[in-house]
DNA sequence: GACGGCGATTCATCGGAGGAATATGCCCCG
DNA sequence: CGGGGCATATTCCTCCGATGAATCGCCGTC
């Protein structure tokens, strides 16, 4: 076990053993590394790595703090391990998605706030502006759905879909997506999608949200390359 | 952006950009400190928090390598994250964790092989002994739970649900989940569960096999200590 | 009481040195 | 000619000391 694991060892026994808890100072740099019997270097290496996963947050002056270890900040790290997939395997994490907002809207319409919805709605006409625009401005198309997800996410209830959809369907992913995305009318089919999801919303319908979520975004699923789609096809 | 982002940075657009690939060797610590510009100590900071990540591995003697990028890899840093948080976020882990399991046993049963069929089987069925005997050993028991779950997970065939399970449901979350789980025949219980969602998937029967597992993890999920249920009934 | 400056504290970064583990090429032996 | 063992080179690992940068809190001033 390198010094640097014994590091995050360390701290995460400190967690877990309520010697910190949430929002709660570090010792300083130099007393903690002789605590743990490693020198600032090692020390520094294994308080990085743990501020990276999202347990710690280091202020140059001030001191290092346990974060509030909402999922949130701890699948942030996520979005990196997907930004570097390739569209290899963009169908396994796509399925994710669609479970997890499936779930989620079916969720949130049972218990969406009138603000929520509100919100929701004005970012639907946003986009419904955007779409009767010439020429069609695809980059505010694209933050406006990202948005509309996101508020039926959160409103799911969940903090730990929440977190996990936004690491998975994050900025590079879903360019991804739409760069794949050419086929004439996708964007007002999903301006149609979105509208319906949000009238299921609206009426506490959750079977409807979860159907209409899940055909939305199974149609997404549809214009993403298919792995066994690579060979053409034999014609014998 | 500190030194150890550009770093990280730095790696990810050699990634992304194709001068990387799985399995590639990165130039040595002191010629790729000097490419981006920053000192070895910041260097290791960030090609540590990496390997944390599961994007790289580094082996002292040898030099350090771009990993495979499997799903499996950059989740396991997920495990850690879920240890830390108490038992609050507790029931909406073991939700997503749910809805994954489900997902994968309906997949399982369309696809799972006739070897990993009867790994599973005997998996059973050494859980069975373990319970007839006295004293029941319960660490033998949980053993056989994980493993079972565990095939499921992966003859669903979807990598992401697979690494995502694994880094929710790991050590440290099952044996708190069992820890809670005191009431008589609960593991009798599962034992039955199980053995349901098996004959679903050596049936073949997808929809069979989403229930029997989906109504299995909300048995477990029922033992959970509920957050709202901390309050005492008003009894007006 | 409000504001600004100043010092103390803390993290950020750098450079160098020695140690440990691994891979590699060479030599000797069969 | 093939294989095993050994010395060497390479590479990462750990440590140490020093300087810079950012923040906080105290104190004096207005």
């Amino acid at each position: 076990m390198s010094r640097t694991d014994e590091v995050v060892d360390g701290v995460r026994r400190m967690i877990t053993g309520g010697e910190l808890g949430p929002g709660d100072r570090l010792p300083v740099e130099k007393d903690l590394a002789e605590r743990l019997g490693v020198s600032r270097g090692s020390l520094r290496e294994g308080v990085r790595a743990l501020t990276v996963l999202g347990i710690l947050d280091t202020r140059q002056g001030d001191g290092t703090y346990v974060t509030n270890l909402d999922p949130a900040n701890l699948m942030s790290s996520l979005q990196l391990a997907v930004d570097l997939h390739g569209e290899t395997s963009a169908r396994s994490f796509h399925a994710v998605r669609r479970l997890l907002e499936t779930e989620a809207a079916g969720l949130a319409a049972r218990r969406i706030t009138p603000e929520a919805l509100d919100e929701a709605k004005a970012v639907l006409e946003r986009a419904a502006r955007t779409l009767a625009e010439d020429p069609v401005d695809h980059a505010a198309f694209i933050e406006a759905d990202t948005m509309f997800h996101r508020i039926v996410a959160d409103q799911g209830g969940n903090p730990v879909i929440s977190a996990l959809v936004e690491g998975i369907a994050g900025r590079t992913f879903r360019e991804r997506l739409w760069r794949g995305r050419h086929e004439a009318g996708a964007e007002e089919r999903t301006q149609r999608d979105h509208e319906a999801v949000w009238r299921a919303l609206s009426a506490g319908d959750a079977e409807g949200a979860r159907v209409r979520m899940a055909a939305h975004l199974l149609d997404v699923e549809e214009s993403l390359p298919s792995p066994d789609q690579v060979e053409p096809d034999p014609e014998t």
